[in-house]
RNA sequence: GUGAUUGUAGCUCAGUUGGUUAGAGCGCCUGGUUGUGGCCCAGGAGGUCGGGGGUUCGAGUCCCCUCAUUCACCCCA
């Protein structure tokens, strides 16, 4: 094969598929407005420093999956890795710092720099919303809300919802205090990431995979205990919320994201069908991002759904597939002047709404017909020497094989009519 | 980044212990019908056997390197 392949971790998405996307597109523009969110759509590449600071220096993924170049003026920018943190930086073009609320939602590409797997491309999909600008639990449960809505939607059954909370970052300090002791006396038993995670990172050893840590992580002292009275009654009322919603949940205080900005409540729903490992099918939480040069974070809840993984689910789960787009009238021509008269034909039929393909090849009428068969027409327009004498053409039915003489300004009425 | 897996026609795949001109099904083209598709019949086009190097009289087949696929790990949507 010649290296014709895109590069790894990209693919090409064919019309088939297409109509997939579309209705996920469709689905998000269709859910998310009944909630007052409108599209925002902002550049595939940021400046580096609004993903470093954003999302954190010291997360995986500013460390080692950044797309990163300098354009000619020497300037770094990097192809955004997620979303959240581009949308902030165009939202605080706008009043949200001032409590002013924005409701946003975006589709689009992002980029990482991981191995490929199931569920797991270098540029993938996201659809993902933000409520920016407010704190509050009602607004937490309503994005979650929102985030259940759309995956109903599209026919998605079958996932867990899990939820936790992280507290604020005074609650952070006594937290990891607690865990830290705890771990430090189990080190032994643990591998060797979570033995560094201790130090550089322990909270990820919460969702360690290995069998022996998680035996451990099991017997974890219930770190929530030491935050806040705050912190915990904010947990309970989004909780509170959800049962009034009646939206199931599961609370799952192993569930840390690997993004630093997240804060209060966080969530992601796990879904087995379609996918290895990689069962989160979309995640998010509260956050609190900082940008460069600013003293005060932005505040705001939101969630992203991965886009392949939608659709990985979906059709593990046998969701009908979207109608299919209706086929084109085939007109077929013998000799060249009724195929300008065809494509006179197409043009006027197109102005009406009416798809249609016209053979431009001098080719045989069995060829033309086979040709009309591989686009799937139901209807052909057939003409020749004959038919243009007698300003007449004829339309064929191909399931039927039948067919009629018309004129062609009965075309239209004709086809509507079957 | 680590590990495993696969790579032969547009697609899905055969190809025996290394042995002449590399195969099948589907798809495509032409004909069997002066201007009527699908089914059938006949013929045809299409391949640097992922790429490079090596062993051998001889490599799709064995060895090394490389690129790519898929999956798992790490991490994440």
């Amino acid at each position: 094969m010649a290296n014709f392949a895109p590069p790894p971790g990209t693919a090409d998405i064919f019309p088939d598929e297409t109509v997939w996307w579309q209705r996920l597109e469709q689905t998000a523009a269709k859910v998310f407005p009944l909630y007052g969110y409108g599209e925002l759509r902002t550049p595939i590449f940021e400046y580096t420093e609004v993903f470093k600071r954003g999302i954190g220096d010291e997360t995986e993924v500013v460390q080692k999956e950044m797309y990163t170049f300098e354009d000619r003026g020497g300037r770094s920018l990097t192809l955004r890795p997620e979303g959240t943190a581009g949308v902030m930086r165009a939202l605080l073009n706008t009043d949200v710092m001032n409590g002013n609320e924005k409701r946003v939602y975006y589709i689009g590409p992002m980029f990482r720099g991981e191995r490929p797997a199931a569920g797991r491309r270098r540029q993938f999909h996201q659809i993902g919303l933000e409520n920016v600008g407010k704190i509050s639990p009602e607004t937490d449960a309503e994005v979650i809300t929102s985030m259940m809505h759309f995956i109903n939607e599209l026919g998605i059954t079958g996932g867990r919802l899990l939820l936790n909370t992280r507290g604020v970052k005074a609650d952070r300090e006594p937290a990891e205090k607690m865990l830290r002791e705890y771990f430090r006396s189990h080190i032994e038993a643990m591998c060797d990431d979570c033995r560094a995670r201790i130090e550089r990172n322990i909270w990820r050893i919460l969702d360690c995979k290995q069998e022996k840590c998680r035996e451990i992580v099991k017997q974890a002292p219930e770190y929530v205990n030491s935050y806040s009275q705050e912190s915990q009654e904010y947990f309970t009322r989004v909780c509170q919320l959800l049962d009034q919603a009646g939206i199931s949940y599961e609370i799952d205080p192993f569930l840390v994201r690997g993004l630093d900005y997240y804060v209060h409540t966080v969530f992601e729903v796990v879904h087995t069908a379609g996918l290895g490992t990689q069962s989160a099918i979309v995640a998010g939480g509260r956050y609190e991002l900082f940008l460069p040069e600013m003293k005060k974070p932005v505040i705001g809840v939101g969630f992203a759904a991965g886009m392949e993984r939608l659709l990985l689910v979906q059709q593990a789960l046998s969701v009908a597939a979207p109608p299919p787009p209706s086929p084109p009238l085939f007109l077929i021509s013998m000799g060249d002047e009724a195929r300008d008269a065809n494509i006179k034909l197409a043009a006027d039929l197109r102005r009406q709404n009416v798809p249609v393909v016209v053979e431009f090849e001098d080719k045989s009428m069995k060829a033309q017909l086979r040709a009309a068969n591989r686009v799937g027409s139901r209807y052909v327009v057939i003409r020749g020497g004959d038919e243009l004498n007698a300003g007449i053409v004829i339309c064929k039915d191909m399931e039927a094989g039948t067919q009629e003489q018309l004129k062609p300004e009965d075309l239209i009425s004709y086809l509507r009519k079957s």
